[in-house]
RNA sequence: GGGCGCGUAGCUCAGUUGGUUAGAGCGCACGGUUCACAUCCGUGAGGUCGAUGGUUCGAGUCCAUUCGCGCCCACCA
């Protein structure tokens, strides 16, 4: 006999090395095939690849436990599946943390030198970068680990170099100098996607642009950063504007600063905004900079890489830009050239990763030139190449793809891929190659220098799905694997990962890296607010997973999840699910305990009874379901079903009834138990993808107990682990068990009746009470029945009788109606007539509502204009009604002749 | 400025192609300890599906308007 209480620990760590021993995470689970079996088309995810020094939070247990579902799901199904896991070496945030131990150290990332620093880091990376890939694998990912890869390895570093040269051949990546998003604390350039708009107060500063023909003549404008007046170069004003387009062609005076800019007319100024009049800094503002360019102005920089002010803001040379905005306005305000300042909520620029006020400045930078990638992208979404989950998130990815700039691909760090170029010292001409040079291409000097920066992170990320399988080279894993299937990933990393990575492809490979995205949501806590440690409502998984078990934490996150929406999370949920893993378990001990007392083997055929037939249909029901939702991506649904399936049909009915069944012995025991242990098989083979462990548990000692039980030759060969055994296909559902589904309703509304009224009558539930049934065309069934009636219902089966028809009631007897059954229930000393008349005349009101309901829908058009099918279900329930309303009539007719 | 999601029982959420007295878990109330499970069993109370209008024989489910919450994108100083 098993323990009472499920030991998951153990079993999760046994189970998991069980699994991975026997190889089969491997794309083939059967030993006796080549890996590749060039016929069938295989299944294939790429993990999105967390960071390396990174420790799991619940957004991975998301994500882990729906590729997990996937993969065991196709796996199961026969499919050659494969999960490619590894991690990403997260070039900032990486960098950030050894920084911080440098630091902490008493030292720094300059003073210790690019060399040493990155040494540093691959030392980091050993010590601390295991932990995620273990915290993965506890989560029971089912991923091929000895394809693992990590973003800084040799081969993908290789393909990073092919990917860079390759493009930069094509013209498509170019350096210059471009107005970026400089982070100086940071001190690198990021890409726009890593600016984070977030709404603030801050003030609008009303300013006068004096004439530099007539200083008592100016022009007022607005600006919400007045410290970058020191690097404008005009000033511009709508061309049809009355106020100001008189001076449109004249000079003005860049206030203490006195340098002498043009007044220019641009289309681009509101005249409603502000003060109708703009000043312009094409050095550090975006709108700003293309206008420049349209007039030909001069550019400005008036920051350094610590945005403090240079040589540009003269007297301010030296301020950090806060600083100086402070002076500036104040000399201003002396000088007289301040109008006002007014509160204003405007948006201001946030490095995501550190969140201080990015400032746009003029730099010389790598950049993909992305209109042709895009191009491509767009094309590959909207000819159905690749579907996206849910569907409304095509439209995002349009809007994106349309209105896409050049990215800044070049990172002032020194933990990443570092960009294959060189610089000639002799003759300043660069070098772009896949190995490392030792002369310039040009002139064959040996003076070269390799550029310092590295590639943004997402570079390398973009390579993920064929860099992975070997390519540049044409490897077999890359023949046969890609394109890959499935693209699991959420929402937020949509622009930055998925879209990458398709452009990526589809330039570099020709097609699309996988045919479907599904995107999942966020995971936040309860109450829908995101999980943080200043709130305090952070979850640890892993806490948690020690606590209830990695299946709980594992159906929780998948049943909770719908495509694109965000869960809620909470340990009341993952608290439910550990009772799901509970009862599993115990349902199990159940089956094993019976199986273990088993009768011989009987000599005659089965003789199926109502339950059996019933559990079978609504199995095969529940199959049906389950690959209709599978096929559809609706997991978490599927999930639901099975739960509802097991708990509420399997355990709360069907034991119920075996119970019976068991102890009348002989061939009924026989099949009963075969039915318990079919019915269990195919449940944990469908709610293995959700809780794999509970499942194989179970299911192996399933199958050891039947290789020795008179089962054996009855049920054929399982094989060597639930987890690579068949997913049950669905059939479809027959008329004869549609008939016996109705049956077992009814029985079941016969024991819902009688267990109410026990409820209502203070009937301990221990108490076996006698009964009389009326029951018309079902005598023979529920006479067959008897037994597990009687169990159910608490009976004493002793004293029921059923018959077809009664020529009196019986007095002093509770009645009951369910569907055509009439109960009678000889509870002396229970019944106060008064009270049950009130009782069955209740009833009967509701009742009659419902019939009345159903004649005036039956009378409306409704029953011209429906579909027949839906008529006649409406038609069969008035029936129904009517028929019990008849029977509470009499009933109640009975009871006020005898009061 | 553009786009998207959400609003269903006290709480957190499900709800097939619209089909006709709306489901679950948790919580709550009442009753249950031998024989799979108190991480359990049985029974019950509790929503008319944010609001309004429309389409339809029929709407939580489709359309329009509206209110509330959240998110994404965007160069109005």
């Amino acid at each position: 006999m098993l323990p009472k209480t499920y030991d998951f620990k153990a079993a999760e760590a046994r189970l998991y090395q069980f699994w991975e021993e026997n190889g089969y995470f491997k794309p083939s689970n059967d030993p006796n095939l080549p890996e590749h079996d060039p016929t069938k088309k295989p299944y294939v995810i790429s993990i999105p690849p967390p960071n390396v020094t990174g420790i799991l939070h619940l957004g991975h247990v998301l994500f882990v436990t729906l590729e997990d579902l996937m993969i065991r799901h196709q796996r199961m199904k026969g499919v050659p599946t494969l999960w490619v896991p590894g991690t990403d070496h997260a070039g900032i945030a990486t960098q950030l943390q050894v920084e911080m131990k440098l630091k902490d150290q008493g030292t720094s990332r300059e003073e210790v030198g690019r060399e040493k620093f990155l040494e540093e880091t691959w030392q980091w990376k050993k010590e601390h970068g295991g932990v995620i890939v273990e915290q993965i694998r506890r989560l029971g990912a089912s991923c091929d680990w000895s394809r693992e890869r990590f973003t800084l390895d040799e081969g993908l570093s290789r393909a990073v170099r092919e990917a860079f040269v390759h493009l930069y051949e094509k013209g498509l990546i170019y350096r210059g100098p471009r107005l970026i998003n400089w982070s100086p604390s940071l001190q690198t350039a990021v890409s726009d996607l890593e600016v984070e708009h977030s709404e603030e107060n801050g003030k609008l500063y009303y300013f006068k642009y004096q004439l530099a023909e007539n200083p008592e003549v100016f022009i007022p404008i607005a600006t919400t950063r007045p410290e970058t007046i020191l690097a404008d170069t005009a000033v511009a004003v709508h061309p049809d504007d009355d106020r100001y387009k008189h001076f449109i062609g004249k000079k003005v005076l860049v206030p203490i600063l006195g340098r002498e800019i043009p007044v220019i007319g641009d289309e681009y100024v509101s005249v409603e905004f502000g003060t109708g009049a703009l000043k312009i800094t094409p050095g550090h503002d975006p709108n700003d900079y293309e206008i420049g360019l349209r007039h030909n102005l001069d550019l400005l920089s008036m920051l350094d890489k610590k945005a403090r002010v240079t040589e540009v803001g003269g007297p301010y040379q030296g301020q950090d830009r806060f600083e100086a905005r402070k002076n500036l306005w104040q000399d201003m305000k002396t000088a007289g050239l301040v109008i006002k300042e007014e509160d204003y909520l405007h948006q201001v620029p946030r490095a995501q990763r550190g969140g201080e006020i990015i400032e746009p400045m003029i730099s010389t930078q790598w950049f993909v030139e992305i209109a042709p990638l895009a191009e491509k992208a767009l094309k590959a979404v909207k000819e159905e190449d690749i579907e996206i989950i849910p569907e409304r998130f095509k439209k995002v990815y349009y809007n994106w793809m349309e209105n896409i700039h050049d990215w800044c691909i070049s990172r002032q760090l020194w933990w990443g891929h570092r960009i294959p170029v060189w610089y000639c010292d002799d003759c300043s001409e660069l070098t772009v190659a896949r190995e490392d040079p030792s002369s310039c291409q040009a002139c064959g000097s040996n003076n070269i220098h390799q550029d310092p920066d590295v590639l943004d992170t997402w570079f390398s990320s973009a390579l993920w799905p064929f860099s992975t399988l070997g390519w540049p080279d044409e490897t077999p894993d890359l023949k046969y694997f890609f394109p890959t299937t499935m693209m699991e990933t959420g929402y937020d990393i949509l622009f930055f990962w998925v879209a990458r990575m398709i452009m990526f492809s589809l330039e570099l490979t020709g097609i699309a890296p996988f045919n479907i995205i599904y995107l999942h949501g966020l995971v936040l806590d309860e109450h829908g607010q995101k999980m943080s440690k200043s709130k305090g409502n952070v979850i640890n998984p892993i806490d948690v997973m020690n606590d209830m078990g990695t299946d709980a934490v594992r159906f929780t996150m998948l049943v909770g999840s719908t495509p694109g929406v965000n869960t809620n999370l909470s340990l009341q949920k993952v608290e439910a699910n550990r009772n799901f893993a509970n009862k599993i378990w115990n349902a199990g001990r159940f089956v094993l305990g019976n199986l273990e007392k088993a009768p011989a083997a009987p000599e005659n055929d089965p003789d199926w009874t109502l339950a059996d037939s019933w559990i079978w249909s609504r199995m095969q029901d529940l199959v049906r379901n389950v690959d209709r939702l599978f096929n559809n991506h609706q997991y978490g649904e599927a999930g639901r079903y099975i739960y509802d399936f097991f708990w509420g049909e399997y355990a709360d009915w069907y034991l119920e009834a075996a119970k019976q069944q068991i102890i009348e012995g002989g061939d009924r025991a026989f099949y009963t138990i075969e039915t318990l242990i079919k019915i269990f098989d195919l449940s944990m083979r469908l709610l293995h993808p959700f809780t794999p462990f509970v499942t194989e548990e179970l299911w192996q000692h399933l199958k050891e107990a039947v290789q020795i039980s008179p089962f054996k030759t009855r049920i054929p060969d399982w094989p060597e682990a639930l987890m690579i055994s068949s997913w049950p296909e669905p059939r479809p559902i027959e008329n004869w068990e549609k008939d016996k589904v109705k049956s077992f309703e009814l029985i079941q509304d016969i024991v819902r009746s009688i267990r109410n009224l026990r409820a209502e009558k203070n009937i301990k539930p221990g108490k076996l009470i006698p009964a009389n049934l009326v029951a018309g065309d079902f005598t023979s069934m529920l006479k067959e029945e008897l037994g597990s009636l009687a169990t159910l219902a608490q009976l004493d089966s002793d004293q029921v009788t059923i018959v077809a028809k009664l020529d009196e009631i019986p007095q002093g007897q509770i009645g009951l109606v369910a569907g055509p059954i009439e109960i009678y229930l000889p509870l002396s000393g229970l019944v106060d007539l008064k009270e049950e008349r009130k009782r069955l005349s209740t009833e009967l009101e509701e009742l009659k509502g419902q019939i009345k309901r159903l004649e005036d829908l039956l009378a409306s058009p409704f029953a011209q204009k429906a579909p027949e099918a839906v008529v006649n279900k409406e038609k069969e329930k008035l029936a129904n009604y009517q028929e019990t309303a008849g029977t509470l009539q009499v009933q109640i007719n009975n009871l006020e002749e005898i009061t």
